[in-house]
Parts: C-alpha cells; structure tokens; sequence
DNA sequence: AAACGACTCAACCGCCGTTAT
DNA sequence: AATAACGGCGGTTGAGTCGTT
C-alpha cells in the first residue's frame, strides 16, 4: 500500500461538514488562498483549518469566492449568444464555455443552459408560458466578452459526439435536434416551435403564406432553426404578427432582427400564438451552412 | 392569504485524467 | 509499473425565492 502523499499530516481529521458555507468559513478559505493561491485544497482539511473536503473547498473558491466573479445578474444577450455559440461547438463542456465568458463559472453557465432547455422544453409542450420578470443583465460588451474560436480552430472538438448542430439540417427532426443539443434528459419534443408568417388564419385574406419558419434559438448564426411548407400542413398554421422581432421583406420571406434579443425579451403575446401541428418537413431555402469537419476532409 | 408552479443557484456526487509515491 | 490521492469536470438535486392563480 502506497505512503500517503506528503504534506498529509496524521492524526485524526474532524468529520466531514457538508451543506452551505458559513460566513467563518469563507473567511478561512479566504485565508488560506491568499497564503497559499488557489492550490492545496486537500491541506485545508488536513490542517483542520476547515471540516470540508478539498473538492468542496475548490469549489466554493471558484464558484463563489473568487474576486472576479459576476454575481446575482443574469446572463446578457451577448453572454447569451456565446454560450450558444460555444455550446453548438464543444457540446456540454461547460468549464471550456466559461473560459470565454469573464466573471461566469461552469457552474453559472450549466446552471444557464439548463434553465433554458427546461424553459424550452416546457414552452413546447405548453400553449401558454408565462414571462417573469428577471434579474438585471450585467451587460457584457463585445469588448469584454472573450474572442470566439473560429471555426478552424474548432474542428476537433466539433465532432465529439456530444453536439449534432454541425450536421446538415435539412430535415425539421434534425435542426431540432440541434437546437436542443444537450437535453438528454428531457423527451424529444414532439415538433419544433413554429412560427408562420402570413394572413392570420380565419381571415379573409386570398394571399398564400409564403413561409414558414422556426423560432431562430439556433444561436450562432441567428438563422432559423428549421422550417416546414405550409402547403403540406395538414392543420391551419398559426400567425406570429410582425412586430420589433420578425417581419416580412419585400420577398414575403421573414426578416428577422435577432441581434442583442434575448430568449427572455421574446414578448410573451408573441408566444401565446404557438400551436404544435404535426407538420412534414420539406426543402427550405436555408443560409448556406458552414461545412462540416467531415467536409472538410 | 395560501397553494402551486417556475425559476435560480449552491452544492454534492461520480467519473476520469493527472500526479506523486 | 502499480497504486492512491488529488484536482477538474459534467450531471444532478434540493432549498429558497418569486410570481401567478
């Protein structure tokens, strides 16, 4: 049997203390990374300075004590479209993610986007979600927010296995997919949101809707996350009113303006107007996408 | 006012790679 | 080389808070 590392001294330990942090306890841990750095986790306890194990020290040092940390603010657009950006490329690799996001943790960023998939998930089944008023964004400029790896940079993470948004989505099923990357635990939704663009249904408008498109939370390139033909709908398809999101141009197509809008910023009268038909997928006019690394081969 | 549901966040657990012995 | 400790990470959970009904 192997000698214990050194450092460790002998002697008993005092039991294991688990739950919050008291304030005395910071304190301690505060010490002790001013007098060593953020290291030695193990010593903490080993010292008796603190009845917490290493790992609970680390990361209570790094999820909540370290000084350059944002706290109790919630995530800006520009944070926002990172994280999406970022999650579309490494998958759920959280501490990576956070690394390009100054002042946020994995923790902040996991916790982020699984409020967000939760929320999702619940709007797909839900015809009536509710907005509640959230926290004041920090507001991250572009000048702060770190650099994003270009897609070069990219390509050996991309195929991980954990991320399937760089695959060809032409397909309803696959872009939802993509836009729920990460969502092993919650059952596939039944069908993407939708949002159709055209005369509201019941009117008596001759004009055929042009388009039909999926809410664009596909994040790092803003386009829509799917679409489907509504001449192939078997149901009368539901009219998202134009309005400071989404219009049409002069070629009925959807205009869409999602810069700086955050999923919160969606108005809730907007989504009041999601319906879940079962609809085919059909050929889209699509934005050309990036290749994938398999293209790149 | 109370009950309920949604949301946020802190913290734990288990796994895995690295490092020291 | 084998082993154990350590540190890092992702997944998960539970408590507290807040808004709605």
């Amino acid at each position: 049997m192997m000698k214990p590392r050194g450092g460790r001294g002998g002697g008993e330990q005092p039991a294991v203390r688990k739950g919050p942090w008291a304030a005395e306890e910071d304190e301690v841990l505060l010490r002790h990374v001013q007098e060593h750095g953020p290291r030695e986790w193990s010593s903490i306890r080993s010292k008796g300075l603190l009845p917490r194990t290493g790992k609970s020290c680390r990361l209570r040092w790094v999820n909540k004590l370290r000084p350059d940390l944002k706290t109790g603010c919630k995530f800006s657009a520009e944070e926002e479209r990172v994280v999406l950006d970022l999650q579309a490329q490494f998958g759920n690799k959280w501490a990576r993610i956070a690394t390009y996001l100054p002042g946020r943790t994995d923790n902040d960023v996991k916790n982020f986007w699984s409020t967000r998939q939760k929320r999702l998930a619940r709007l797909l089944r839900s015809p009536l979600p509710r907005r509640r008023p959230g926290k004041q964004s920090c507001g991250v400029s572009s000048s702060h927010a770190h650099e994003l790896p270009t897609q070069k940079e990219t390509t050996t993470t991309q195929n991980n296995g954990e991320s399937s948004s760089r695959q060809d989505p032409r397909t309803v099923n696959q872009r939802a997919d993509a836009a729920f990357p990460g969502a092993h635990g919650l059952p596939p939704p039944p069908i993407p949101l939708l949002m159709h663009v055209g005369p509201e249904r019941g009117s008596s408008s001759a004009t055929p809707p042009p388009t039909a498109l999926l809410l664009p939370f596909g994040g790092d390139t803003g386009h829509p996350v799917a679409a489907v033909d509504p001449a192939a709908s078997p149901e009368p398809l539901t009219v998202v009113p134009p309005g400071p999101f989404f219009g049409l141009d002069d070629d009925d197509h959807v205009h869409q303006d999602m810069s700086g809008v955050r999923f919160d910023d969606l108005p809730a009268e907007m989504l009041d107007f999601f319906e879940l038909p079962h609809l085919p997928a059909s050929p889209f006019p699509f934005p050309p996408l990036p290749p994938s690394p398999s293209d790149l081969l």
